[in-house]
DNA sequence: TTGCGTGCAAAGGTTTTGCATGGCA
DNA sequence: TGCCATGCAAAACCTTTGCACGCAA
């Protein structure tokens, strides 16, 4: 399915350039578009999804949907998919936004113990923990 | 803020009656309208928003940010809100959508895990691990 | 030359808002 | 009687799709 040869076109080259200079940034559609905008020759939203796709296809971005309502993000995470970063998973700050990479252990063990005991294989590229970070937790 | 007395309407009866006759049961606003246009004065789509808020508002009811542009989920979780189901957490499956609800130990530990190591406190309600179920992990 | 890439406009779907009316207290 | 609740329509939003033209190979 989908076996239609893909072009190399500068479009492609400037979204993964500009998704790679923003390593742990996660950037909506919209933000991307504003950030083309600013170039000679913008890229149009309808381009900005359709190359995302493909990026998220090809495994080098990763998708996150967020709240819902809200635009989801995007952020670039590696030459070959999930297999760059085996053990990490994300936190999300639901009031400031920030983003905490998260790598041990103990993570990897849940991992373990969803697919033995539950039956679950988990995706550690889509899955995000939700909650407070140190610094709002505190307010 | 939003200090405003709340009437007592008929709609918020049978919506948290619904809702509480669904445990463990995610449904949308569109399933929760169509339930309620059987009913002899349907309820509409607005007030079914509406009332849905404020369940979530008062803690009776979660809300669930499934995949972007999917529509949002709901559900019963009780009279005071996390505390009636501690220890539960979700998995859904990418490739059929299928809901799990998961409940055990490892995830409470991981919960404590990630608070005293990352500094960091999870939102078991916001949070959803995604992946494979068992039926889809094996094609 | 072939067929994918692009951009505009329009459609699709979910959720929110404005406003006049209805119902609880 | 006062004010919240309701419902309809319309708006707001994000995302996808149709179609004609542009551009890579």
């Amino acid at each position: 399915m989908a076996s239609s040869v893909q072009y190399h076109t500068k479009n492609y080259d400037d979204m993964l350039a500009f998704l790679k200079s923003m390593p742990g940034k996660h950037l909506t559609a919209q933000e991307i578009c504003a950030h083309f905008s600013k170039r000679k020759k913008p890229m149009g939203m309808t381009t900005v999804y359709r190359q995302l796709d493909r990026l998220v296809a090809q495994g080098l971005v990763q998708k996150y949907n967020l709240e819902n309502g809200e635009s989801a993000c995007y952020e670039f995470t590696g030459q070959n998919g999930s297999s760059s970063d085996p053990n990490c998973f994300h936190c999300k700050c639901v009031n400031c936004g920030k983003l905490i990479h998260i790598e041990c252990e103990e993570i990897k063990r849940v991992e373990k113990h969803i697919l033995d005991e539950h039956d679950f294989v988990v995706d550690k590229a889509r899955t995000v923990f939700y909650g407070l970070c140190a610094n709002c937790k505190n307010k």
